[in-house]
RNA sequence: CGCGGGGUGGAGCAGUUGGCAGCUCGUUGGGCUCAUAACCCAAAGGUCGUAAGUUCGAGUCUUACCCCCGCAA
């Protein structure tokens, strides 16, 4: 039976080690990063994995730092891996740690590489209104996501998926793929293909990009931009300098008024036929809508107490 | 002790310097209409988070406690 370390962090990865833990694998270690004050009141919460990984009685390892990390590298040598999995971790590992393992260490990726390589594949698939993703199984190397390929797996987008459901959707396909892409290395039938050059980065998601930018977006990219950032995040706009995320909305092609007025300009808000607004092309409905210091919630609800007068604007 | 917002009929909110507890909507009953996410009439529904304090009088001021939410991921 193989030995193999596992190393991974959020809800995501948890998700694979879980199938290779129930595949029956012996997995000697799990390393994830350091408990991380959150939520509120800052409390200091531990990993996904590390709850799994304490639940099934794991040995669990959590270095601040890897990189010239003498004692911790050689404790992964002293564990004599044949395989490392590595599924959203949060650190790179050096060329040392990769070297260990005698049969490779190997990654597990949320999109269809070499396309959106990066820490958020998953939220970007979906901001770029792909209709296609998957999981791709990897070699692991020194650069971010290059490996070469071993297995993929295909999965379709649907037009009002959110990110959360798709992550959802593609840990799981990522945990069964994982446990097929090892089965494989077991019997020696795994295959290696390189990427090509042809790639896209999907980098991590920052602050500015979960703007709507109300002069440039149409309503199908706005849309896009909500799903995409739900429930992470989350899209937001600014309405008489309050915050105002949305959650939910529609995009319709046609536009409700024809006039010439700017973008981002309410054309109806009405507590029981919604909130429309003008956009670059077409218009945006909103759904669910979440105001400064409030919850989410409908857009019913929320116009019920909530007062937005018609041709006021976004911004 | 990370920072901040809030608990008021079923929902979302307002409530000014303490002075009859309100708005929009929903619910129930009735009316109108070819028709409606339409309109008209009526009704039900609140120990204002909990406890104590100040006061002639507290949703409103003071103190303690409970609960919820946002920022950050």
């Amino acid at each position: 039976m193989l030995n193999i370390i596992f190393m991974g962090t959020p809800d995501f990865a948890q998700k694979s080690l879980q199938h290779i833990y129930e595949a029956g694998y012996n997995i000697t270690a799990v390393v994830t990063n350091p408990d991380r004050p959150k939520g509120r009141g800052m409390k200091l919460l531990p990993s996904e994995v590390k709850t799994y990984a304490l639940e099934k009685n794991l040995k669990i390892y959590q270095p601040t730092k890897i990189k010239n990390n003498e004692e911790f590298i050689q404790e992964i040598k002293n564990l004599n891996p044949d395989i490392i999995c590595v599924v959203a971790y949060g650190k790179i590992l050096p060329a040392e740690i990769l070297n260990i393992p005698k049969l490779g260490c190997i990654n597990v990726h949320g999109s269809l590489l070499p396309k959106y390589r990066g820490a958020a594949p998953i939220q970007w698939a979906i901001i770029n209104g792909e209709k296609q993703t998957g999981i791709t199984t990897m070699y692991m190397d020194e650069g971010m996501d290059t490996g070469d390929i071993i297995m993929q797996e295909k999965l379709e987008i649907d037009e009002n998926e959110t990110t959360g459901e798709l992550w959802d959707k593609l840990a799981d396909l990522g945990g069964k793929l994982l446990v097929k892409t090892i089965k494989q290395i077991e019997q020696g039938k795994q295959t290696r293909t390189k990427q090509g050059e042809n790639y896209t980065i999907a980098p991590m998601l920052n602050k500015n990009i979960a703007k709507i930018d109300w002069q440039n977006q149409t309503a199908k990219q706005i849309k896009n931009l909500v799903r995409g950032l739900n429930p992470i995040m989350g899209a937001y706009t600014y309405m008489q300098n309050k915050k105002i995320k949305f959650w939910k909305v529609e995009a319709t092609q046609n536009n409700l008024r024809n006039e010439e007025i700017p973008n981002g300009t309410v054309l109806k808000a009405d507590p029981k036929q919604g909130l429309y607004i003008k956009t670059k092309q077409g218009t945006l409905q909103v759904l669910e809508i979440q105001g400064e210091n409030s919850k989410k919630m409908t857009i019913q609800d929320y116009l019920r107490g909530n007062q937005i007068q018609e041709n006021s604007k976004f911004e």
